[in-house]
DNA sequence: TTGACATGTGACCAAATGGTCACATAAATT
DNA sequence: AATTTATGTGACCATTTGGTCACATGTCAA
């Protein structure tokens, strides 16, 4: 499976884009502490973190008995830049109409 | 299911992927075109065509005995803006270099 | 060192997904 | 009118996915 093809899949879970959010507020929690958050059995929160990492959307570091697990944002700039930018250009942004009119374009 | 969850399960598929950047390189074909570019049966097509639609991401009109299918980019914006730029933020670019440069900060 | 705590593995299951096919209908062509 | 062309529906199937559980291992604390 391509790399970004494992990025948007593990994007297509709302649990996963939870996690993400989780981790997103605050990095490097644990296994426990993430599935305290959740409706969820520790073992769906694993799984959910394994597909996370396989995409390479989280990064875990073991220290002593737990498994700490940080955000890693890269994968979702490369689909952006790499995919979802060509759809989403076109839009007048208040950047860049300041750059247009510094430059006198209309 | 929640909008924006449609639309991060519809992308989710590389052959459906493919037919957003036909559709994006030229609007308007119809089913058998678009088959005609896939190694996969119509009938395959077609419930690809059916998600993409649900989510918005397609938008066909029924001409005759065709059915002409069109892009539509909005729910991709949707939720880079209220997803993906949140990730993809703090990188600093050259318009938001010169922004600052004018606000007078570093 | 004994027990509690944090994580890991593999079996297992129901439901969703991705795909095919037989058949049907509607519209254009000849 | 007869035929071809374009699309639609529902049944069907294999595989993947999302989730649970029993059990096992490693680590900290009393």
């Amino acid at each position: 499976m391509a790399d970004d093809d494992r990025v948007f899949k593990a994007l297509a879970d709302p649990t996963r884009r939870f996690l993400l959010d989780l981790l997103f507020a605050r990095d490097g929690r644990t296994l426990t502490e993430l599935e305290s958050e959740l409706a969820m059995s520790r073992f769906g929160v694993m799984k959910h973190l394994r597909v996370l990492e396989e995409a390479g959307l989280v990064v875990a570091r073991r220290s002593g008995r737990e498994k700490l697990h940080f955000l890693n944002p890269v994968p979702i700039r490369l689909i952006h830049d790499r995919w979802i930018d060509k759809y989403t250009e076109g839009r007048t942004s208040a950047l860049v109409d300041l750059k247009n009119e510094l430059e006198g374009k209309p």
